[in-house]
DNA sequence: TTGTATGCGTTATCAC
DNA sequence: GTGATAACGCATACAA
């Protein structure tokens, strides 16, 4: 480890024959320093590949310009092929990207995990926090909102915390989606939900509950947790209590991707026979047989918009939560 | 924001009634205190809240405790349902976690991203850098390795520079795959090969070549760059010059799966017309029509083996690449 | 074993 | 407009 000594102000002071502070002053950018000068620093710097030391900045400004991103969800689950978690992820670093910041990811799934990061958050290593994916009730963002920590949900805390959040608009893309089945004709239209111990899980079902109500037609409910897996479990019991259904609306891509595998295994035909509905609208929906009819939601810009706001709510604005809306794309399982 | 004022050594210093040399000791786990002091040191730590503060520490240890992630691929394809990168994302933070390190994620995908990883990490602002999927000859990794920053790489770095890296057994695997074709007395075996700037596309080409060449057939090749769009015209293209083709090794799971839906439209069946194999084995392998057959490689181990080499390589020690087994998975397009 | 003193590289508050 | 100089919070060489 060769580690060249790096150059500091002091050198690039020196080199450029001015003072400390007039070299921090033109590396930041103030606009009090006489262009003569502010070139003689400029080539300095460049002559003597001069970086600021972050830690050194961090300590005298209280600032640190990484913002971090906590996962709660385990470990495991967090990267299946669902394509959640990554989007957010991407729509974070190309909007800290514009603001030269650090993305700092946490993934939390475990207990120890958790503490970590109230730990590190609380002890305001980071300028700000991004939660996304709660389950059940968290209490970790409400108690950093109260210590004065910014920070921004994925999603209505469910612990009723006060913490501001971006949500996309689950209960009219699902609507909206149930709508689309109705005018088809169907009228046995059953729900692969979500888990209820996320917004994500409640709100969708609570989509689907309302509209089938209100169009007199009455609930069939399987629950499974968004998963392939619990999307084919969920489907097999929703075809041995109600045969005669004709639709299902699955509260995600990867359930619907296994309802439409299961369907064909059990000799249904789709859509004829039974129209399907996903939500999320993942790269793989396009591609499966036959290609999902499903409702989008911009998770990208879910990841933006977090944290744009969370950098807003950092620079001490006071802020609104969001919410985006959804679109149905009508393919041909539906 | 109601910023309490956060506790410091001082602090905890005064609180158990001994200097702040000993407080740091006590945190930092040294051996050389009295036990008596530390449980004091203990409680008034507990008591206050504290936590030490980061920056500080970094400019006088010269560590940040955090490594960097960088993902040079161009921002809008890094997080395609392609389970690439979330793996590896995902192998890193844990094994990061149980480092007690923080992982800050650098997308790198435009000149002006490139530009800024390499001014964050060549100012010593982590203590260590991986990178994931070269593309073309990258000169970054052997300017940060000569720099004596750290350096890790995923696959063989194309440019030659001497530095450490972990890859998957690309040759061995497709090999394995274009073996497992002829036994099942395919002999006008195609395929759809990957990006030839990037080592996974060059070896995948290369396994395929030498075993092909081997048994005395001849090449059949077109090539991609791992997405489905391009997988899809790959095989058309193939079909147009070879109609007589019987088997496609295709250098990713997405292109072999967008291989599938082709050949069904050309009304080839799988596999009794066209056997086809994938590489990845991603989640969705297991619910195409038919379920595909691929060699998988160790994606997260390899996220794991990155980072283990990294701390390694930071703690002092010298290394050796790695390069992980891959296996084939036998479902039912091959 | 414990305390004292110093320095890490910046930014910010003053004078000039 | 520019230059001293004092923090920022911690770890550590050295003294006791």
């Amino acid at each position: 480890m060769t580690t060249a000594q790096r150059p500091t102000l002091e050198a690039v002071a020196r080199r450029a024959g001015v003072s400390r502070a007039t070299v921090s002053r033109v590396v930041n950018g103030s606009m009090t320093v006489a262009e003569p000068i502010r070139e003689a620093v400029r080539r300095a710097v460049a002559e003597l590949g001069y970086v600021p030391n972050l830690a050194a900045r961090s300590l005298v400004t209280q600032r640190t310009d990484s913002i971090a991103l906590v996962l709660p969800e385990a470990a495991t689950r967090v990267f299946s092929d669902d394509q959640v978690f990554p989007g957010i992820i991407r729509g974070a670093a190309q909007e800290l990207e514009a603001a030269d910041k650090q993305l700092v990811l946490m993934l939390a799934g475990s207990p120890a995990g958790h503490d970590r990061v109230e730990r590190y958050t609380t002890g305001r290593h980071v300028d700000g926090v991004l939660f996304a994916s709660l389950h059940g009730e968290d209490p970790l963002p409400g108690r950093l909102a109260r210590l004065g920590i910014p920070v921004v949900c994925s999603g209505r805390p469910l612990d009723g915390a006060d913490v501001p959040y971006v949500d996309v608009d689950h209960v009219g893309g699902v609507a909206t989606a149930v709508r689309h089945l109705l005018d088809g004709g169907r009228r046995r239209i059953a729900t692969i939900a979500g888990p209820q111990d996320m917004v994500a899980g409640i709100e969708r079902l609570a989509g689907y509950r309302n509209t089938v109500t209100e169009a007199g037609l009455p609930e069939l409910v399987a629950t499974g947790d968004f998963t392939r897996e619990s999307g084919a479990t969920a489907m097999r019991q929703l075809l041995a209590e109600h045969p005669d259904l004709d639709a299902v609306f699955a509260a995600s891509d990867l359930m619907a991707h296994a309802a439409l595998r299961t369907l064909r295994e059990a000799g249904r035909r789709v859509p004829d026979d039974v129209a399907v509905i996903g939500f999320d609208d993942i790269e793989t929906a396009a591609y499966t047989e036959p290609p999902l009819t499903t409702v989008r939601q911009p998770i990208v810009q879910l990841g933006r918009q977090m944290t744009r706001l969370l950098l807003r709510l950092a620079a001490g604005e006071a802020i609104e939560p969001v919410v985006l809306p959804t679109e149905l794309i009508v393919r041909e399982s539906a």
